[in-house]
DNA sequence: TTAATTGCAAATGGTTTGCATCCCC
DNA sequence: GGGGATGCAAACCATTTGCAATTAA
């Protein structure tokens, strides 16, 4: 992702706070929350408040670029909401978050809106889970 | 849902606040939060603190007898969890909550969970809606 | 220049907790 | 009587906001 670029594209100015901001975010791979992104922030520049990480998460969930997650720990979550739409598994004992999508469940929430007379904005599934006794977290495609 | 009995079953103590806060939960058809719920229990005893009533809640969800929910304005909700399992409809001009269930949904979470070699312990699927334009909340049933 | 952005600290709002008192069992 | 339950107020914790100082364009 190109952070001057994108800065421009929504009129955002490129500051040292933001710059540093977008690129933990960018270089992300896990679902942090705002308290442990300000951590990783401030391990590269010390002086950003977490007003500041607040502020743009907020901005950049406004302008489209994030996408906002409330689990059930009541702490607010960021992704980026250009990849592909995908739900989350998420494991209880260790609390790792697992992406999937399904196309049938996709199909099947159009199908129930429309029949209750609605269109679709956004929705959430989230699948609470624990390893299955005697499995070791068979991957997707793994054969028993 | 007979209050006494319930107590006696889960080790509590029938007290005055527990009996008007499980009937006002026993009365209650929509998702309030903790402050709503608190609101109408002061309407029948204006003594009772809203520390109790997040006290019940949270006695009553660990003995399995309520469900908790934080959606996305990140206030938690309770619903009896006797009820069959259904999932969340939520219109988002109005905040409505429909409830409604998909078998061919749930079977699907199974199939995903035991692909990544995981047992479900729960799951949460809210979808957040608009009434279709031309359209005014068509009801399960009718045609169009 | 100058309006947007930031840091700081104080304010918010939902939820939890310490403690003295109260009251079911 | 005694330990669980309650009311009250203070504490908590994530998040937001007012404001003066800073900074990108």
């Amino acid at each position: 992702m190109d952070i001057a670029k994108l800065c421009k594209e929504k009129g955002l100015r490129l500051t040292g706070a933001r710059r540093v901001i977008m690129q933990v975010l960018a270089d992300t791979k896990d679902h942090p929350d705002a308290i442990e992104l300000h951590r990783r922030v401030t391990m590269i520049d010390p002086g950003i408040a977490i007003a500041t990480v607040y502020r743009t998460l907020n901005l950049l969930q406004e302008k489209g670029v994030l996408e906002k997650h409330v689990f059930n720990d009541g702490r607010a979550r960021f992704e980026s909401a250009e990849q592909a739409h995908h739900d989350h598994l998420i494991d209880v004992e260790t609390g790792d978050v697992i992406e999937f999508r399904s196309d049938e469940i996709e199909r099947l929430q159009e199908e129930i809106a429309r029949r209750h007379g609605f269109e679709i904005v956004s929705h959430r599934l989230e699948i609470y889970v624990r390893p299955l006794r005697g499995s070791r977290g068979r991957k997707e495609g793994e054969t028993p």
